[in-house]
DNA sequence: CATTTAAAATGAATTGAATTCAGTATACGG
DNA sequence: CCGTATACTGAATTCAATTCATTTTAAATG
């Protein structure tokens, strides 16, 4: 007696399939990996503890494809909050606040990603493929000028990154609300802080920045601060 | 028999608790936490399995004991490695660089870390403790007009540990070694690329670096790269 | 429709490792 | 040297993951 979808086996796979994925999310986000157990996940998901085990090979299977989910939703909604039109300074802006929201939102989620990635192996091919969102603003940042040109867009994938993850950790340490400075400054040290340069001016001049200038900027930035959570497109 | 310090209970004690946990530090980082049996860490460490439970509530406590004894040492030679005279922008240079060795040398033990975490629970005091290696070096700095006042220091401490942190895990996973220019760039986007300016140049002015500037010079430090490894002090 | 057959689901039985604990050995004070 | 407290031991217990023989459900056939 399927009471999901229409009546096709695929779709009732499917439907059970999500179901026990959702039944293993919320219970590893409430109790965390170790601390749930099978037996719960499949009493949540309306399926005995067998039937589990037809569809994830074992616990970690199961923990990968709750893993593999989020990121690949993650992806989904990246590429939409980003404005195709908007400048490079301007999509990155939109990927970090839709990144640290998101995180901070499914912090316990995030953590797991942790669990998921057994040792030395491999990460989850979903966590790669998010990252390429990034890659892909900055390299047409590069093709359209608005970047120079060899930017180590690698290192700075994990400065972004990094960063954000961690910033994210501080904040529920502290039990602090999404806070948008955040992204903000890390723009502001990653592509400096003043309006979007476009493809104009060339002129090359390593400016002789200093780090009483760099950080008088940044603490300006800081100012801004203050706004809070909510905000995804579409 | 006891074969190692002198005969007093409280040193014997002793260097059986550190023997267990070098038998357990062993062997998650070649097995990981979940593939350590605590019979095997028994054996290597020439002990009967209920013995570890007399040092060690259970498992995770082990764990939290290995962990915890990795970030201590890591204070303790972040200390070392740092020069009290030097300036706050070679401080950070010298704290960097010690970070990412080290945590690219145990890059085992530090993914423990993320297992030693449970859930939402406090972090581990031991990393808490290591921060502030980082922390009093920007405070001096501010103390000493190096750094400007109201310096983000917590937001900064983000930056430096998380892009450390992510970058680490880059060259783990392309099987890259140590990699000095990874910590000059950082800098370089934290606290400019020039040499550090001394407590005179107080001359208030924003500089108005772009985006196309700032990347540019960052672009210049790469080039520097390539030297590898092997840089602790003491 | 009734019947056969394959696929899906079940939950009791198995297994394996963490943890406990009753018993044994060791060290130490008198 | 004896008594007692302390440290140690490893077999027994416990608990949850995983397996699998059995049952149920769904689809196909005539």
């Amino acid at each position: 007696m399927p009471a999901t979808p229409r009546h096709t086996s695929r779709a009732r796979v499917e439907a059970k399939e999500s179901s026990i994925l959702n039944a293993a999310e919320k219970t590893f986000a409430e109790v965390g990996f170790d601390g749930a157990k099978v037996s719960d996940i499949a009493r949540a998901a309306s399926v005995a503890e067998g039937t589990v085990y037809l569809y994830y090979k074992n616990k970690q299977d199961l923990l990968a494809g709750v893993v593999g989910r989020f990121w690949t939703q993650l992806t989904q909604g990246a590429e939409a909050a980003i404005q195709p039109e908007a400048t490079t300074r301007e999509q990155l802006e939109q990927l970090g606040r839709y990144h640290l929201n998101s995180i901070l939102e499914q912090f316990e989620v995030v953590s797991l990603t942790y669990r998921a990635r057994p040792q030395q192996e491999q990460d989850l091919d979903q966590v790669r493929e998010y990252v390429r969102v990034f890659d892909r603003i900055m390299q047409r940042g590069v093709d359209r000028d608005e970047l120079p040109k060899h930017t180590p867009i690698g290192q700075l994938r994990d400065v972004f990154f990094g960063t954000l993850e961690f910033s994210a950790r501080t904040l529920k340490l502290r039990e602090r609300p999404y806070d948008h400075s955040v992204v903000t400054n890390l723009l502001a040290i990653m592509v400096g802080s003043s309006s979007p340069t476009p493809s104009s001016a060339k002129d090359k001049e390593p400016s002789n920045r200093d780090l009483m200038n760099t950080l008088k900027s940044i603490q300006k930035q800081l100012k801004v601060a203050d706004k809070s959570s909510s905000n995804k497109s579409s």
